[in-house]
DNA sequence: AAAACGCGCAACCGCGACTGG
DNA sequence: ACCAGTCGCGGTTGCGCGTTT
């Protein structure tokens, strides 16, 4: 087909981008920068329109991409800034470097939310998926909490009940344990409960701060390596970091959580301290003493006093 | 063998925000 | 204050290809 390039109502072309179009865009990005997406197809010599030239430099032939399969770290991490942003992929776009919004967007509509629903997990709200209420499938006794439903998340089971949901590491113990709901900012604390180590799961409060966590620590922990699911307690970074790091990266968790928790538009609530923690937090006692904040600060922690937090996490949140 | 189907992904579209005249 | 041009974002579409019937 020959266009007649000397008319003004050349027809643009649309549809799939041929090597010979993205060598001459490439070219001339490389040659000129990044400038004026308007003025681009004719300085390229493109029948293309300027938005149609960004997104394909955008997507597709900008250098610093990376490419191949997302990651278990990449993955998880998507899911857990999801349940923080929701569809704001641009925003999580900054959080992986060499990603797109496109690629993670088609990630997570065709992948994704796929593997959530298998595990039983809602992926517009990153709750469980509700079953059957009011049954119980042994007859067992789950503790006060009227159960609703429950569901299998590959090793771990999940019960969901009036109050919230919980984990379980047999069927014996749930309904005994704490309960906890990260993703609407809200827990209950059960008399009795005991946490056990290595017991938790992803929604565990205690693997659900890991998480939180890797926003900075992505960057900066490079021997991070062993994904969200198999992390026992609070204290830990993957590999080995200083006990009084730690205790500082808790308590920028802590906020950070407090600043979901007000952003989030759920009635806010005071983090409890000894929620969140496991028995690393008391093993660790004095070294907190010597910090800033004290448990007591902790167990009822005021947003107007969060002056602890980290560059890392406060850029971000002040970005949503 | 071929039609139907399903899936993944690149690209498009519409809209709101921003900016400069 | 208004308007036009541009940019960036998120939802949607449709093409290409592999799989199933």
């Amino acid at each position: 087909m020959v266009h007649n390039s000397n008319s003004s109502k050349q027809k643009l072309k649309k549809g799939l981008w041929s090597p010979e179009e993205d060598q001459k865009l490439f070219n001339h990005i490389t040659k000129y920068g990044v400038g004026c997406w308007s003025s681009v197809p004719k300085q390229a010599g493109l029948q293309r329109c300027g938005k149609s030239c960004r997104l394909r430099w955008i997507n597709y032939l900008r250098p610093d991409l990376k490419r191949g399969m997302f990651t278990r770290q990449e993955e998880d991490l998507i899911i857990n800034l999801h349940s923080i942003l929701g569809n704001r992929w641009s925003r999580i776009a900054t959080q992986l470097p060499g990603r797109t919004d496109n690629e993670i967007k088609n990630f997570w509509n065709t992948s994704l939310k796929k593997k959530l629903r298998q595990k039983g997990i809602d992926p517009s709200t990153h709750k469980p998926l509700m079953r059957e209420i009011g049954e119980d499938p042994d007859g067992k006794n789950y503790g006060d909490n009227k159960l609703e439903s429950m569901s299998m998340t590959g090793d771990h089971n999940l019960v969901y009940f009036d109050t919230g949901f919980a984990t379980y590491d047999s069927k014996e113990n749930a309904g005994k344990k704490q309960l906890f709901d990260p993703f609407s900012m809200f827990e209950v604390q059960q008399e009795g409960y005991e946490p056990i180590q290595g017991d938790q799961m992803n929604f565990a409060p205690q693997n659900y701060y890991q998480n939180l966590r890797t926003l900075e620590q992505v960057q900066l922990d490079s021997s991070w390596e062993s994904g969200f699911s198999e992390m026992g307690n609070v204290n830990c970074g993957g590999s080995e970091t200083g006990s009084s790091e730690n205790s500082s990266s808790r308590m920028s968790e802590l906020v950070f959580m407090n600043h979901v928790k007000e952003r989030s538009g759920s009635v806010f609530e005071f983090v409890k301290a000894e929620e969140i923690s496991t028995s690393s937090w008391e093993e660790e006692q004095d070294d907190h003493q010597q910090n800033r904040y004290t448990p007591e600060d902790l167990n009822c922690f005021p947003l107007a006093s969060l002056s602890d937090l980290t560059e890392a996490n406060f850029d971000f949140f002040e970005q949503i």
